[in-house]
This record gives structure tokens, C-alpha cells and sequence, in this order.
DNA sequence: GTGAACTAGTTTCAGATGATACTAATTCCG
DNA sequence: CGGAATTAGTATCATCTGAAACTAGTTCAC
């Protein structure tokens, strides 16, 4: 892993340093988190897009939506941890497919209730098994424990990550 | 957790259907890992821009070539896992601020050599303990043993998503 | 009630990103 | 050798993203 070729004029820090700094970008948890993930949104990102034209952002509303019924764009947010510009760029997106309604929010004129139409119902249903066996296909081979503690280890990371923004920084 | 407010005139699926999908965003694993996965990122990319003016992948450069001694572009792009564009315009961030020399590869004149100079060595040395630090404070409180085994699936499921990119769906 | 402070959502603008096309050098192969 | 096919790296363009400004509506406090 770090013996792949470096004979070639290489002059890399002397190796005490390197072992000093105990630093390894393959070691590093958190590059190892984004390139798995960047493999595996990536992954899905393609499907749904290749298949029903969808980016994540709006998959991540249809299924909020199909789970939770009648939403406005605030609870979107706080359901889907994307900014409120992202939700309404992709409710946008949604409504111009017809794959959501909008109506005005009985108590409150700013907001607006999203919920999916009977066609975007009818879409949900025909993606929803698709997104399963591809969670499927990435966790084959691995435990139901396995899975467990790692969507437990997941959560861990990102609590302590926003814990850290917002109670600054470690050095 | 399913239980929020949807008492507002949700007309949410009725639960038979979600129950056979079996579909939540909550439990849906590529979701946790690009959310950890961004949570994670964010705070890094933050610290790293914040104090040193660096994007990730110009500290992903700058690690590397202090792993590895004087590399190409192309050896880059696969130690990093980013695409040739991205290395291309890392590198010349930072050559500009002469982080990194730059010299023709003695055998094939299409090819540079990048080293990290004496600054960018320095630099290095400077950031390496603040990365540490915040590796370890992502992961205080957990094992070494849950560590190890978290890299282990992170590197699981990104093979399994690279080799699904290749070989074409499950469905 | 009326103005200050706040919230829901959209727009705008600037920088990041990715796919594609391009240039220059190299290799392959007859 | 000499031209077709490849490779290293860069530039271009169109899109995506995020931050901050903005609009419209609401709440709070006096």
C-alpha cells in the first residue's frame, strides 16, 4: 500500500517524520468515508437519474413524502439534512413533473404543503424496490450485526462531526 | 422516529405499502453514509480552508507526496481517487503558492514530476497534527477494534459499489 | 395596532465540479 | 521509418452548489 513505487528519484519526508505524524491518507478515516461514499452516492445517483431522471435531492423529498404524508418545505429540511435552498430547487424540479402537489398552508401564507401526487406515488412505488436491491447488492456479504453497527458507527461520526462545528475546533 | 408530526392532514402511503417497500429514508443506508459522510467532510474542508487556505484535494495532494516522495499527475490520480481534471487544477493551486516544484519527468516529456518543496513540506508538518486531532475526536469514544472494523466496511462497500458501477445493475 | 425582529421560501451571483474536446508527446505495428 | 491509436495533462463549457441578498408574511412588544 505505501510500497507502491516511489524508487523512482522519489525524495519522500524522512520516514521518522512520516511516523511522527502517524498520517496516511489510506489510514484516514475521514478520506476513507468520502471515497466510500462518493462511490456509492455516485452509484446511486446514476440509477436514479439514468433510469427516472431524478437527482438525489428530489429522491430524498419522494421519500420523505411517500413516508410522512403532507410536508411543507421546512420539515423537508429538517428530515432530509439539505438546505432549504436545495429543497426548494428540487421541489421545483418535482412540481414541474406533476410528481407533487403544492397547496397553501392553512395557517400560514409563506409556507406551502408538499405532497406527492398520485403519479409520484406511482413513480415511488416503481423506484423504491430498485433502491432496496441496491442496498441490497452493497451489503451482500455482510452481517445483519455488521450492517447494524455500522449505520450506529455512521451516526456516531456525524454527531461528533457537527458536534465539532459548532463547538470549534480541536486545535 | 416515523412518528413525527404527520398529524397535519397527512395523507401519507397507506402503511401496507411503505411496510412492503420497506423503504425508510432513516434506515436507508447509502443515505446515513452521504450524510455522516458530508458531516465529516464539511468540518475538515472547513479547518483546512480556515487556516490554511487548502481544498481537499489539494491537502489530499500535499499527503500523498509527502507519503510518497516526487509522483506524476497520473500516479496522483490513482492514489487519490480523484478524477485527472481535479489533480490537474490542485496542483496548480499549488504550485502558485510554490507548495509543490514542478520538473519534467526525465523519460517522457508530457509528464511532470511533483515534489512537495521545502514550504509545502513545512506546511505538511504544521497540518498533519490538526488532521490527527480531528480524526481522533471523530472517533473518541469508540474502540480500536470498532475503528478497524468501520474501514473495513467503508472499504466493503465502496468495492462493492465500484464493481456495481462496472457490471451494471440489480434490477 | 404598529413598527422591529423574525421566519418561509426564492433569487442571484460567484465559485466548484464534471464531461467533453483539445494539444502535445508516445507507443504500437506494419 | 511513419502513420494510427493511446496517453498526460490542460482548457472549455454547461451545470451544480452554497452564501448571501431579497420578498413576503408573521410574531412579538410596546
Amino acid at each position: 500500500m505505501t510500497l507502491l513505487r516511489q524508487g523512482s528519484g522519489g525524495q519522500a519526508l524522512r520516514s521518522s517524520a512520516r511516523r511522527e505524524a502517524g498520517l496516511t491518507l489510506d489510514a484516514y478515516l475521514p478520506y476513507r468515508l468520502s471515497v466510500a461514499s462518493n462511490a456509492v452516492s455516485g452509484l446511486i445517483a446514476r440509477a436514479y437519474q439514468d433510469r427516472f431522471g431524478l437527482s438525489v435531492p428530489q429522491w430524498r423529498l419522494i421519500c420523505v413524502l411517500a413516508e410522512g404524508g403532507a410536508l411543507t418545505q421546512g420539515q423537508l429540511v429538517s428530515k432530509t439534512v439539505m438546505d432549504k435552498v436545495m429543497v426548494s430547487r428540487a421541489a421545483q424540479g418535482l412540481l414541474r413533473r406533476h410528481l407533487v402537489s403544492r397547496t397553501a398552508h392553512h395557517a400560514d401564507a409563506r409556507s406551502h404543503v408538499l405532497a406527492l401526487s398520485t403519479q409520484g406515488q406511482r413513480l415511488y412505488a416503481e423506484i423504491a424496490p430498485l433502491a432496496l436491491a441496491y442496498e441490497q447488492a452493497l451489503i451482500a456479504g455482510l452481517s445483519p450485526d455488521e450492517v447494524d453497527g455500522l449505520k450506529r458507527l455512521l451516526s456516531r461520526l456525524q454527531s461528533a462531526a457537527t458536534a465539532l462545528v459548532d463547538s470549534d475546533p480541536p486545535a
